[in-house]
DNA sequence: GTCTATAGTCCGATAGAC
DNA sequence: GTCTATCGGACTATAGAC
């Protein structure tokens, strides 16, 4: 019923095909190396035509960037933190399950934190905020582990081998990066100890 | 002996200048969001003067990686692979000592790595050997660890962590990275298991 | 060894017709 | 809502003077 009011016939949604083309030119070019032009011609319109929705390449930008943390990232990890014996293994298992299925956009994500590692970056701010965000929320959480664990340590050093394995998952097209991900979990939760925790 | 042969005065190493200059801005830009006319710029030259030097914008990245990967990366791990009772986390405390001075080009080396997943970027095949080549060589040493550990997975996992705690460090400015991979190291060697293997 | 000049292409963005 | 036309500028690279 939120499709095209009226009697007009049914066609392509225009936002939703930019937002697309500019995930993948975002990822494979980053954003300085992206043109509205190569956008524009991957929809099937102008740049001008592109221009229309999104009155600027740093719009076109915010716009990807906050689609995405509003429909994707919220809604199934914090799912996880609210059970009652919450596992941070459980935890990254779903992270890592949601990304598997959304190369482009962990494909995108990783160029630009990259990229935004520049403070005069137009991401640089989101990013630097979005760490932050997830690091409070993780550290924040009554997680479930054996006594003694140092569970900050733990979840900063299994985020960035998160990011590390996402990088050769992605360049690597053939693999499977649940299983790699799995591998990673035997090193993280050594299984005397964590047995019973994950 | 291998300055500048002859009587002419002491002047700066223009080659140099552009290799570092290169190593900032591919590090910030990207290589597609890099210029030679900023480069120029940046080392007091002309398009024209830099293009005498590197032949091309693609000749410079191979310039530029082909240097740091002879000149820096081979020969302070070597020695440690080379030692009677190598161990893994002298072998990565090393690396990361080595990149704790030089963020400069650890920078590069994320925001290319991270544009280079793309097939198509000049840089994809360096990534790719570069990649295979670090893991075949871990792998293929007698290292020292306890019994029942599985070195390919415990490799595999450490160099990804290493990646994502580079990215952080970069992230933010007043961090030391030594200190931070020591957090690390718990995580990856645990202690009751790993006492005297590290 | 470094310059000027220029070719030829592409960029982001705007104005205005339809 | 999409177009054409256009602006001002940046880009890589080459040719040739000095």
């Amino acid at each position: 019923m939120q499709r095209t009011t009226g009697n007009r016939p049914a066609r392509s949604d225009r936002r939703a095909d930019i937002l697309d083309a500019a995930i993948d030119s975002f990822g494979t070019r980053g954003y300085y190396g992206t043109s509205l032009q190569k956008i524009a011609t991957a929809v099937g319109l102008t740049k001008a035509g592109v221009l229309h929705y999104v009155a600027s390449k740093e719009g076109l930008l915010e716009l990807v960037l906050n689609d995405i943390y509003d429909s994707q990232t919220s809604h199934v990890t914090q799912s996880i933190l609210q059970l009652d014996r919450p596992l941070i293994s459980r935890y990254w298992r779903a992270t890592v399950a949601v990304n598997a299925e959304r190369p482009q956009l962990v494909h995108m994500f990783s160029t630009l934190s990259a990229e935004a590692l520049d403070p005069h970056h137009p991401a640089h701010d989101y990013f630097e905020q979005r760490e932050q965000a997830t690091v409070s929320i993780a550290l924040s959480t009554p997680w479930s582990a054996p006594a003694g664990v140092d569970c900050e340590r733990l979840l900063r050093a299994g985020f960035s081998m998160m990011d590390g394995i996402q990088l050769r998952w992605l360049r690597t097209p053939g693999k499977d990066l649940n299983a790699m991900w799995a591998d990673c979990e035997d090193v993280l939760f050594p299984l005397p100890l964590w047995d019973g925790y994950r």
